[in-house]
DNA sequence: TATGAATGAGATTTCATTCAT
DNA sequence: GATGAATGAAATCTCATTCAT
């Protein structure tokens, strides 16, 4: 009998947990980063200022738990692509794929939080701390290009550099979404982007007729 | 005689606002868009708090200078290595050598840039506005990628797409070496960007040995 | 039968009511009196928040009720020991000697409820209003002063300053030991103040060899 | 020139603190330790809210500042009364006297004192840490006591414990006065507490007539 | 009666901006 | 023009108290 009153607790907790965590959401869509403040959040949620503090220790902690969540559902869907392609070159291509597809949904959104990371140092710290999706998301993305490379899909490049200048791809095009200063459609992006991971743009000399 | 002391002021106004938009920079290095209040800018410029209001209307003002300042210099280098190289494959590469090696050294203000540019719509809509040397920015590099295509040095691609990636790069390293999170060396990164550029990432099936 | 269980509820509450006072203590003790939150006296007492405000109308009567409790008992002690000796001397001796040995232990919570005396008027008057045992408290100390005076065992003082600096050494010396800036052991300070009380400090000029 | 220009903002600078010093003891007075706030200090002095943040760091260091003078007050005139006296039963005599007239005056900042005292373990630490008047005032009373017991002029005591004892004396008659539960004049309460240290109050069986 | 989520007043602190000197 | 003290809006966070379940 305890039990199910607690698991009934335990579910309105996370309901309420993920509808602040969508509020934070909203409000960073339409105020940005700046603008996020407990109260718009609250607001938002339809409920008072310290509500959010029943839920959230702070402000720090609600808006860590809402990119903990986005990074760590990237980090699914990346492993899911990745373990559904058995090629390496598929699977980056779906990635990119994919990427343009929800990026350009949450445009906003995921800028803010590159935003919230640079200003806090306190976020960066925890992301690059210990077993974090972060850290995970970025060995996957290396290891499939050590992979590539190894198998001879990919040219041998550093991967390193390579995994950092795909990163600025895909973040870099969120915000020019996001900024109102990028009006093409995600798949002509994916398109273009995998358009240069296949053939460069740069036509060699020897190459050319 | 109205006209010499009219030109001295002219003069001093235009060395007070460089002298301001300076000290802004050495704030945004020091410590972040965050960190940038009038008080410090003031403090570094060596004059009072009141002072930068003589000379800005208020802080989007400075911010606003400063910015307009950074791309305009970045739109004169730009069209200086467009017009030193024949070559459109040959411009882009120093394109890219020259702005990893800038970037590398003003990591900390660019970024801090694309934040004010996030975060102010007032700001973003005063690049778009015009003939601002943001928007010639963008149009010489879209001119140079199609006068490439024409000339057979680039592959055939939407050059809107690709001068948003090119960008992307360009600003996402950039932020990652802002962030701490990329340590790689200028070189090896525009070494990197280059060769995906020349050859791509992805070994087509009728290339493969 | 209605009796019956009017008493049983009763029995309850006041054990319901001697549990908060006791969690009270202990949230004292660990905590202080800024740290006294309803949410800890709560937790304390293994309830939640709003069963206190079944037993307590509000904060300021829970700590009133808790002093009220001690006071009380307070009084009760200093009685018993006034009725044990017949001496006055001995009965001040074992006052201070008791006092010395039981305020060591609670130093923090009598300490605590000094500043929540000072910052409560509505403490203040309700301790001076009607039979109080606080008030009875101070009686039963005059009245010890002045049957020793009249007995000769006191010698001839302002019965109302004597009661007030003996109140002043007791709860002084408390204060010290919860602010921990005194180390010396109750038995040493009650000898101290032994002394003190029978002997003086200052040796006067025809007492000098 | 410059000088004069400085010397005068150095003194307006000096005339705020004091303002402010003197704002936050009428403001202790009327509304007690836990009624200072910010916002009171700063109507009592007649500035706004922030202005009180150009003087002070933050609230602990205005606390600070004026507990610091408070002291620093109390140890000078109390060194004067040690320097005045050569013999240390009169210099103790009228260290009584001075503090029971100067406690009656500000008994409630006193107490608010040691309520702040109390609740800020920073302040504790800060009073406890090097060279403060604090500490100096103590050793200053610990001194004159082993001097006198030294020259016969003190009985033969602890000197730790009757310092200890001293100051409870002194700061509970303070909070006696603040707390309005005492009404007797200073000067009978000197006269009492000096009858004490010259006779004691308990007369022993050898010297009853 | 017990619960504990929700509330919201109130406290501290920051900083862009103003304005008298 | 320069100054920098004063301002006050706004943000974060705490906690006594209420009330629907």
């Amino acid at each position: 009998m305890q039990k199910l009153s607690e698991k009934k607790k335990e579910i309105v907790e996370e309901m309420m947990k993920e509808a602040f965590q969508h509020a934070t959401c909203t409000v960073l869509e339409e105020c940005g980063w700046p603008g996020l403040t407990m109260e718009r959040v609250a607001e938002k949620a339809g409920v008072s200022k310290g509500t959010v503090y029943n839920y959230f220790k702070d402000k720090r902690e609600l808006v860590w738990c809402v990119m903990e969540k986005l990074i760590s559902d990237l980090e699914k869907r990346t492993g899911e692509i990745f373990r559904r392609n058995e090629s390496c070159a598929d699977a980056l291509r779906e990635l990119i794929r994919e990427e343009m597809l929800s990026r350009k949904k949450n445009a906003n959104i995921m800028t803010a939080f590159l935003h919230a990371f640079h200003e806090e140092p306190e976020l960066r710290k925890r992301m690059f701390d210990k077993r974090h999706p972060f850290l995970s998301l970025q060995a996957m993305i290396e290891d499939l290009l050590e992979r590539g490379m190894e198998k001879g899909e990919f040219r041998s490049m550093d991967p390193v550099a390579m995994r950092s200048i795909l990163n600025a791809i895909l973040m870099g095009v969120s915000r020019q979404w996001a900024g109102g200063h990028l009006t093409l459609a995600p798949d002509v992006m994916s398109d273009s982007i995998i358009s240069l991971l296949t053939d460069g743009l740069i036509i060699k000399g020897d190459d050319r007729p």
